[in-house]
DNA sequence: GCGGCTGGTTTGGTATACCAGATTGGACCC
DNA sequence: GGGTCCAATCTGGTATACCAAACCAGCCGC
């Protein structure tokens, strides 16, 4: 059930429901959906972990509300994630796994256009799990699955950028080739390219929304 | 208090007092402390999330018992995290940061054949710690440390192996001198080598010691 | 009028009570 | 004698009650 709650809080965080710098009161929320305070708490402290909500002791909860070093940090964590990936995933993924890869892949060049852009982005983060999963290290799978809860409104807002998907669509195709090839060098470049654009999107949208800075 | 409660929690489970494979009621643990379920509760998560103990919905959680692959994954995320916060370090770490990191690495050869084990294991801990904090990348840091609580027993039990000791000083410096030199390339190639044996010995001592295997 | 203090109220932290599912030990049947 | 079923009990999950610290508003003194 906590975990339930924490999904709900989750998305309403990522969505902006919940404003960053907001507190959550744990009675208040709790009876607003219902449920005990206990299931409440645990919930938030699940997201306190993933870094989404910030705990002050003996004060109310905040909706976090991350200054951009901390998200390029936090973006620099998960490419080392998933330059390991990339790199583990050359030795250790099923044919199955890749042939998955590269349909995922093709799902999003061919919808790319059609769906809207909350369901793409579901996509694009399934074709960076799908690399990930294929690692076999469930450590690895499990972190950079914190990672990606976490980065999620970041990546989101900075995946929203029409104007670079066409790029990143060759970028998708580029590694889901050097994975088939088994080459770990290439693979490793293919994923350097694919982050490298992200920084700056991510730079320029923050400076552009202007919403947040501090804590 | 949870956070006591999962401080004591964490020494017993490292030392081994929580044999692996164990279960951990909240009632008996609860009232053996003196604390009420609740506390007990979080403490249990905590250790959870750090990979200690294992949940199973409905069911008593237990102290985990990682296999040997799981070991040596999780080994592989703190060996990458390792080499980002080299690499950042380079760029990013204060004179004195390097300093300190030197003087630990100092203190190290200083005191190798003197103090006890475990103590001198938590100076190792200080150095590679050292190292993360001088990326300033707080996100780095939190989950290195993470890692480094759940792989202690590991580590630990890696680190006794004294044939390995001069080399591991060796090392050090070698880390340390490409840090002051600045030069990522050499940083992580350093810490490449110093991570290399660390996977043949928890090999041989898993297959030696054999407590384990399953979950 | 303004700042500091104070009491009531809010809120997180902890303890306790209650519930439902899981476990287990034993009695019963084959 | 072995297997199966059932109930007493144990255990995690949830709800509620209580406490102490933090917040806030209004009051008092300057």
């Amino acid at each position: 059930m906590a975990e339930a709650i924490a999904y709900d809080l989750r998305r309403e965080i990522l969505r902006g429901t919940l404003v960053p710098g907001e507190t959550i009161k744990e009675r208040e929320n709790a009876e607003k959906r219902g449920v005990s305070r206990t299931p409440m708490r645990e919930a938030i402290r699940i997201l306190a972990q993933e870094g989404l909500v910030q705990l002050r002791p003996l004060r109310s909860p905040v909706v976090a509300n991350p200054s951009l070093k901390e998200i390029i940090d936090q973006v620099r964590v998960l490419h080392a994630l998933e330059l390991l990936s990339g790199e583990l995933a050359c030795a250790t993924a099923t044919e199955a796994e890749i042939a998955r890869i590269g349909h995922l892949k093709d799902e999003i060049d061919r919808l790319c256009d059609i769906i809207d852009s909350v369901d793409l982005f579901e996509l694009d983060m399934q074709f960076h799990a799908a690399i990930v999963a294929a690692s076999h290290n469930q450590a690895l799978i499990e972190t950079h699955r914190a990672y990606m809860a976490r980065l999620w409104r970041a990546r989101y807002l900075s995946a929203r950028i029409r104007r670079t998907r066409r790029r990143v669509l060759r970028q998708h195709g580029a590694i889901h080739r050097a994975l088939a090839a088994r080459n770990p060098r290439r693979t490793k470049a293919e994923i350097d390219a694919h982050f490298a654009p992200m920084y700056k999107n991510i730079e320029s949208h923050f400076k552009t929304s202007e919403d947040s800075g501090g804590n």
